[in-house]
DNA sequence: GGTGTTGCCGAAACCGGTTTCGGAATTTAT
DNA sequence: ATAAATTCCGAAACCGGTTTCGGCAACACC
């Protein structure tokens, strides 16, 4: 029978620091001090103070803590709107991880949008200085990241979704898309296919960088060596992506394989295909890289690497809040392996590179 | 030559109310009741206190208003992860409406994630215990909805993104879905369909109901009468909206035209045409609503009547922080109309329902 | 048995605001 | 001219925590 009911609720009903402390009949600040792990209190009061805490349900408010530590126990998001990349589909599931992370911890997280690179600093700087966050997330690494050199001055603490060179006192999670981009050359090779394109994304963005490398990796560890024309760059659209297909195919030697670095673009191969009268899984190979879910409705589905964008969030948040914490930039890096779906749109090429050019002149004329 | 450059920046750099009362030789109390509206102080220096602080750059910290307050300038948002609707195509821009309002009136958002009834439950209670909200958005409707009951028992505010059946004392935004659903019925009616279907989506929503009644209004405006064999319902989903295209269309009398509750739903129209051999915008007549982005995919594209969430969510959290700010609930509702886009999916039928069954069960045997 | 240490906690200042209260100066009423 | 009412601001308490400081015990040391 523990005496419960005793709390009468004087105010809004919420417990006060002060509530727990008349209940044990310590002071306040021995009580914040217990809760905190400060040195000077002994063993035993602190687990009277935890356990007693913990049964009148005391949870500290954390505006309250702020005024005196100048942190909320927030992390904050400013989301670009403005440009159209795949992205914006994992927003859901990307939120989903980092609200769920912050939320085990009894963090709170604060959304802001942005449409450029002016407004997105001017957010930031306005979370920081009326400290609605105590550090932040930041989506979509860039080759140069402003943002990075700026949080650095601030000396505010920031996580990285995507790695960046030379990141000196930067903490990231990120996938290993450059991976993803080799063991999709290494596949299609398997399956037969000798002349493989790479359709990538915007090189201003710095996983661009990555997944270009990974591809020259897949080709020079089976002997094929690169051939300019069969790279294409800035396709992050079904439109562009249609457009550098489309080019590629029309070349005098055609990929029988192409691997794209954006499912988005990749996209794009569908409609490039059906018009040269081509049919994907069997004339033209394509792989994608990102896994959204419009690339289950075409027929054939596409393959392509899919990526946890719950999983990223809810790391980014958890290695944050380590940071916020004290913990050393440095340290806090991680990384992950995107997951190869297939859904089809792989397959043993049906002809050969010249074959196939044959193919689509006749085709087309 | 205004007197610049005064402040030495003794702490993080920011300025606070003391900084500023002591600039003006005026206590921080005068400065705090000057600058929030108290009686109490002459006008002249009312004036003179708000072009100092604003010279000076002040901004209170909304956590140490908060301690006092109770109120932390900030807005709730709970986003449901769990179901697979259209809806999370919106998400991005949606956010994006919500932070502009709430940016430019200097409150911030704050979001979280919940995957059942019983979690967002839970995520509302700890918002509002930690006072991390001072009210919440409450997207997507339910004809009972159980946040209603909730919030207003804790007397917390919320505005409803979608109305509902006896809202005593809630605010809301809509747009006015059963009028695009009328409109529907009437533009298709003009184009000659005489049989006319309606897939309609979970009919816990509330909108799902108004949608209905704007149909059939729409029905009977044009002396049709409803037949239970041409509704159907639960469909939010491209499989879903297949299945009930294919059972529609493999009626004895096949309807010529379908409206769509959602978008989502009617991109399933697309595969039931093709594996019955029928073209969409000639032999079957699609309408949808949303104005998801995939709709601008498939050949032709899906007409419907988009929804601009990127307002929807700049009018809610106006409304909110009005009613926050002490404003009559019942006197915070608005609507909208949804905007008709012609895509191409809707067109004069190719043939009467009696030939449309004929040339269906043709092809089919 | 005095004298340092050490362990542990209470008291009080503090964070950056808001709000109450009281009183001086001015205006109005008598 | 005096009393009463008003206007307007300073002083101080307050919100719910954190952090500093000092001192009382208990213990160790010589």
């Amino acid at each position: 029978m523990a005496a419960r009911g005793w709390n009468a609720k004087p105010n809004g009903g919420r417990v006060k620091i002060s509530d727990v402390a008349g209940a044990l009949n310590l002071t306040k600040g021995t009580v914040s001090r217990a809760l905190n792990g400060y040195p000077d209190i002994a063993e035993s009061t602190r687990l009277r103070v935890r356990s007693e805490a913990r049964r009148m349900g005391y949870v500290p408010l954390s505006h309250a803590q702020a005024i005196r530590t100048g942190r909320t126990r927030s992390l904050g998001l400013v989301w670009r709107v403005d440009s159209h990349d795949g992205h914006r589909a994992f927003l859901s599931e990307f939120l989903d991880g980092v609200s769920r992370a912050v939320s085990e911890r009894d963090w709170s997280l604060t959304v802001s949008t942005a449409d450029s690179d002016v407004s997105e600093r001017a957010t930031l700087r306005r979370l920081l200085r009326e400290r609605k966050a105590d550090g932040f997330i930041l989506p979509r690494t860039m080759a140069q990241d402003p943002r990075v050199e700026w949080l650095r001055k601030e000396e505010a603490p920031f996580v990285l979704y995507g790695r960046i060179a030379g990141g000196r006192g930067c903490s990231w999670f990120d996938f290993l898309g450059e991976n993803a981009m080799r063991d999709s050359v290494l596949h299609l090779h398997a399956l037969g296919h000798r002349r493989i394109a790479f359709v990538n994304s915007d090189p201003r963005y710095n996983y661009a960088l990555l997944r270009k490398e990974g591809f020259l990796e897949g080709l020079s560890a089976r002997g094929m060596r690169p051939d300019p024309e069969l790279m294409a760059f800035g396709a992050m659209t079904p439109e562009a992506g249609e457009a550098a297909a489309r080019k590629l195919l029309c070349l005098r030697e055609p990929p029988t394989g192409i691997v794209f670095a954006q499912d988005m673009a990749a996209l794009g191969a569908y409609p490039a295909a059906a018009s040269l009268g081509l049919e994907i899984g069997r004339d033209l190979s394509i792989v994608g890289y990102d896994g959204v879910p419009e690339g289950a409705s075409p027929t054939p589905g596409l393959s392509t690497f899919a990526v946890d964008s719950r999983w990223a969030g809810s790391r980014l948040a958890a290695l944050l809040i380590d940071q916020v914490r004290g913990a050393s930039p440095e340290e806090l890096r991680e990384t992950a392996e995107a997951r190869f779906v297939s859904r089809g749109s792989d397959g043993p090429p049906s002809r050969s590179s010249r074959e196939l050019a044959k193919f689509i002149n006749h085709a087309s004329t």
